[in-house]
DNA sequence: GAGCACTGC
């Protein structure tokens, strides 16, 4: 353990250069020791300290403001059942909050931040930056990061404690870990566990540590028949979180080693007000109230609408600005500023400049601004009460990405951002009794998509009857199903279910199944495209790199700019060159990314990868000193794409004579969709990565195939 | 001829 330990601590991260002399760090957490004292949460430092001396397991919730993230690691710290082995791990859903967290609790307790001292006792590690000292006592880290520890070691022997933060955002790495952690409990006796949600009802997560272990696991029969009919029809609503793995009826309590604890949150009162008869112009309603409350409510104090995405949040900014036109001098000015994750980071960081006096930021967002991003100064909120849902149909292989309504958890968050300052205001655009209709929280994401990545992730972790894990929330045993199958086609898992040692490669791999066989595919001797394949697979693995357009001009535009780059085998290749371009370009990076259109942070984030990936790739002796091939070795370019119909050889679409495309696998039509590059052209066959429904059933990332490619894979 | 919310390894 410790070898490896040392073996991270050599790589980067972006710690402050110069080191802080110690007694800086003393006055500061002396100083800091006062507002520490003031959260909610100091009053129960015995409570806490209390409960995991008695019991393994603590269930903690607690809302925004308890102070709970980083006081809980510190109260421990110095527990006689945390000397050995001694760590605390705190997982977060996000790079950004692990960072941040580490860095305050280390001002906390006075002592320097992760790499910047071998005495440090507060690391981080997320990916691409690891900060840790032999002397890291708590780690901060992302979930993916805790899973691709228990690689090494399945056990966390480092660990005395795991804390598993927010809970309540029920992602499958969160529910993957709270399973690993509720088997890994039963073999190693004093593991501490702590979880902490934001939402007061801790029923099922009680349940859930304290039924044994082989009568929970089993998915239940009836609700899981009900939900398969639900799959096969695409409109129909699958939102529905009241389905939990752990009713009352299931529910074996013994309670004897589960502690719970309730710790107030710190927020300012928030008004709500309701729709008195349901809207369905959502945009016409929005429109109405925000000019309401800019007229009638002093300033300064923001207004954040949550919509559902970048089109109805561009028409609506439209639609305000017009009417904003026609206001008096009288009224405060309105500024309006859009948020959504594919806004360029520079337009996104208008949301965190100061208002101007006499004035108001209208931001219209996304979720984005539910849980990612905090907008400061925001004292109002309108909520349409919808928001798009990602859903995966086992049936078809087919994500579906559709408006619905949010649950009530989702609506009070967002509710909440309206407190963070001062008290505020909330207007639903929807009646109260919409609101206690709707679902109490968010669909767990295990029921939502394709279990592929995650059934992988168990077996490569030890665990042989995936059927039986723990899941807090089990999914249909079909969705379990068609991921054990899928990763059988892959070649992952052997016929009697076994991880296979492709399996394992693929696992190591910070990429779905199907593009970790890609790349064992491509390192094969009769492929030999690995370097290539590294690139194209690294390009999609991130955001579009594409910058989208919305104007006819600007697409005659990038059409030129782009056009040493286009492929007309299709996007692939196309990734391709861009990498190949973007990583020659010896001088101005940035410059180039401009001048062909093309996201400089989504290239960043391609070299990124690249690299992680290459050395992966090194490490697992699948790259020696292969080098790349010649940029127009047609040969090559062929066997990329053959490389590709080994990961996804279910996506293929066959041409037909009306010029639609058909799925081979389900007979199912599927068009190209306008972002790629083959977007109104016609090949006999292509092969897709993505199947996505959204106003039509569309694949993306595509090139064209030949049918003969596709007899040569079936043999 | 139409465009995908958000995380993460």
């Amino acid at each position: 353990m410790e070898n490896s330990a040392n073996v991270k601590r050599k790589r980067v991260s972006e710690d402050s250069p110069g080191r802080t002399p110690p007694s800086q760090l003393q006055q500061k957490r002396i100083k800091l020791l006062d507002s520490r004292k003031q959260l909610p949460i100091w009053q129960r430092q015995k409570d806490i300290r209390d409960a995991l001396r008695d019991h393994d397991v603590l269930i903690l919730s607690g809302e925004t403001g308890s102070g709970k993230s980083t006081q809980v690691p510190q109260f421990l710290l110095d527990q006689p059942w945390c000397r050995f082995p001694g760590k605390i791990a705190v997982t977060q859903p996000r790079r950004v909050a692990a960072i941040s967290l580490a860095r305050r609790v280390a001002e906390e307790m006075g002592t320097p931040l992760g790499s910047s001292s071998p005495a440090s006792k507060v690391g981080y590690s997320v990916r691409f930056d690891e900060s840790t000292s032999p002397s890291t006592r708590i780690k901060f880290l992302t979930e993916g990061m805790l899973l691709q520890e228990m690689l090494r070691d399945a056990s966390l022997r480092q660990y005395s404690c795991v804390v598993v933060d927010e809970v309540h955002e029920r992602s499958v790495n969160i529910d993957l870990i709270l399973g690993f952690l509720r088997q890994l409990q039963t073999r190693r006796k004093g593991l501490k566990v702590v979880v902490m949600s934001a939402t007061a009802d801790v029923g099922s997560l009680r349940r859930f540590f304290a039924a044994r272990l082989p009568e929970y696991a089993q998915p239940d029969q009836k609700t899981t028949s009900d939900r398969s009919q639900e799959d096969d029809a695409l409109e129909t609503d699958a939102n529905d979180a009241s389905w939990h793995g752990f009713s009352d009826e299931d529910s074996h309590d013994s309670g004897s080693d589960i502690a719970t604890c309730h710790v107030e949150g710190r927020q300012y009162p928030v008004v709500t007000q309701y729709l008195d008869t349901p809207t369905e112009d959502t945009i016409e309603a929005s429109l109405h109230r925000i000019f309401q409350i800019h007229c009638k409510e002093p300033t300064p104090g923001d207004l954040l609408v949550f919509m559902t995405g970048q089109e109805t949040i561009q028409s609506l900014q439209k639609l305000i600005e017009e009417y904003a036109l026609g206001l008096t001098a009288d009224y405060p000015r309105m500024l309006v500023l859009p948020l959504f994750a594919a806004l360029p980071q520079a337009a996104q960081q208008q949301i965190f400049q100061p208002t101007p006096r006499n004035s108001r930021k209208v931001i219209l967002t996304t979720n984005i601004a539910e849980t990612s991003v905090t907008v400061p100064g925001v004292r109002f909120v309108v909520d349409t009460g919808k928001a798009k849902v990602k859903q995966f149909r086992n049936r078809l292989g087919l994500d579906s990405l559709l408006v619905k309504q949010i649950s009530q958890s989702s609506a009070d968050q967002r509710k909440g951002r309206a407190g963070r300052e001062a008290a505020g205001q909330c207007y639903r655009l929807y009646t109260e009794e919409a609101y206690k209709s709707l679902d109490k929280d968010n669909t767990p994401e295990v029921l939502r998509c394709d279990l592929s990545q995650a059934v992988l992730t168990m077996k490569a972790r030890g665990v042989g009857d995936v059927l039986a894990f723990p899941f807090l929330t089990p999914p249909p045993k079909e969705a379990m199903e068609k991921a054990l199958l899928q990763l059988l086609e892959l070649g992952a898992l052997d016929e009697h279910g076994k991880i296979s040692p492709i399996g394992r490669k693929i696992a190591r791999l910070p990429l779905t199944p199907a593009l970790g066989r890609v790349i064992i595919e491509a390192a094969t001797p009769e492929m030999d495209c690995l370097v290539e394949a590294i690139d194209t697979v690294a390009c999609l693995s991130v955001e579009h790199i594409f910058l989208a357009i919305d104007t006819e001009e600007g697409r005659e535009k990038a059409q030129v700019a782009r056009r040493q780059l286009l492929r007309r085998q299709g996007d692939h290749l196309t990734y391709l060159a861009a990498v190949q371009a973007y990583a020659a370009e010896p001088s101005d990076r940035r410059r180039w990314a401009e001048d062909h259109m093309i996201s400089h942070r989504a290239m960043q984030s391609v070299m990124d990868v690249r690299k992680q990936l290459t050395a992966q790739c090194r490490q697992a002796k699948l790259l020696q000193k292969q080098e790349a091939h010649p940029a127009a070795d047609e040969a090559t370019q062929e066997r990329i794409v053959k490389c590709f119909l080994r990961g996804f050889s279910a996506n293929v679409a066959r041409v037909c004579p009306d010029g639609s495309y058909k799925t081979f696998a389900g007979n199912q039509t599927v068009a190209i969709h306008p972002s790629s590059v083959l977007f109104g052209r016609k090949g006999e066959a292509i092969l897709y990565n993505q199947f996505v429904y959204t106003n039509k059933a569309y694949a993306r990332d595509v090139s064209v195939v030949q049918l003969r490619w596709l007899e040569e894979a079936l043999q």
